[in-house]
DNA sequence: ACCTGAACACCGTTCAAGT
DNA sequence: ACCTGAACACCGTTCAAGT
């Protein structure tokens, strides 16, 4: 006899979300999702292969979202201008979503990292900025140079990694206005 | 009647760090660790507090050792040569011990994070050459800049981020001359 | 003073049995 | 077709008992 399903993967993956970001990748249990779903844990089995491509499903879903905070806005005055407006709103998705923008370039095993797909959708916006600033051929080192700048200081901030005084902020408008004048 | 120690704090770190190395965090456990230095689980609680308190002996461990790292290199011609210097250096540690550097800035719980005494000796020698570079009342933003770019990069490489082609080590060069030209 | 076995409360995952 | 309880092999940690 065929029953309805109790629950969905979508449910799942937003109930695994929610347990990332309140209480990180430790918190992310599978007792806990079947718990929030209301279901026991071996169902959830029906629904997700497993706990690792769980954790996948959520990234993908973190860097969808990335993509879309970094392409919504609007288009700036000039290209250092913009190098502005992307880097704060990937800063403001890391402080808005800290437990989950970890796990995007957490050293996950390879079988449970993120498609592609999804993270070349989130580099488009920085690939366009650094055309504009570096020149086309040399628009791949420059989005690697300003997306790793980006990445380890929002990393290092969640870390709490910056405690040596000075003014955060501060540093962060920093590193965009002489990156900005750079290429 | 007061028995020797089978085993030791250091020789605890060793092999904690040992398998953080080789399976990541999640292959320390309190379990293994026993096993490598031939105790069973529950001794090692007179050696150390807990698995949290471990891996903080380990992290500090190894800021440490990069620290070293750091400060083990020649006095190069130009502030520029010296910021390629360490860049390569910090990159190249990161390389050699990619399971350990993952939890420098890593999002550990408060209690299980460095010492900040062990983080500011690492960033000594970045401290440096960015007040050569930018000027002393602005070494710290540089400085800031200049981590952040290096570890995003070594991050992101060692998450195997870099997913669009091209040549990293050449990216890698061109955040160098580009950085060193920036302030 | 350190080590041990037994125990407790958790995990992820499998599987046969229910509906 | 999905859900469940029972089970297995693991965890971290505590504690009384050994030496």
């Amino acid at each position: 006899v065929p029953t309805p399903s109790r629950t969905s993967r979508e449910e799942i993956v937003a109930a695994g979300r929610a347990l990332v970001e309140a209480g990180g990748l430790d918190a992310l249990t599978m007792h806990r999702v079947a718990a929030t779903v209301g279901v026991r844990p071996p169902s959830l089995y029906k629904h997700v292969p497993s706990r690792g491509a769980l954790i996948k499903l959520i990234v993908e879903d973190v860097v969808d979202d990335l993509a879309a905070a970094l392409d919504g806005r609007g288009r700036a005055a000039t290209p250092g201008d913009d190098l502005g407006a992307v880097a704060r709103a990937f800063r403001l998705f890391a402080k808005q979503h800290p437990g989950t923008y970890r796990l995007i370039f957490a050293p996950l095993p390879e079988e449970w990292r993120a498609d592609p797909v999804h993270l070349m959708a989130a580099s488009r916006a920085v690939l366009t900025i650094a055309a504009a600033l570096a020149g086309q051929d040399r628009s791949l080192e420059a989005a690697r140079t300003i997306t790793a700048w980006a990445h380890g200081f929002v990393a290092m901030e969640l870390a709490d990694a910056f405690r040596m005084g000075g003014d955060v902020d501060q540093a962060f408008e920093f590193g965009i206005d002489h990156l900005a004048g750079a290429f």
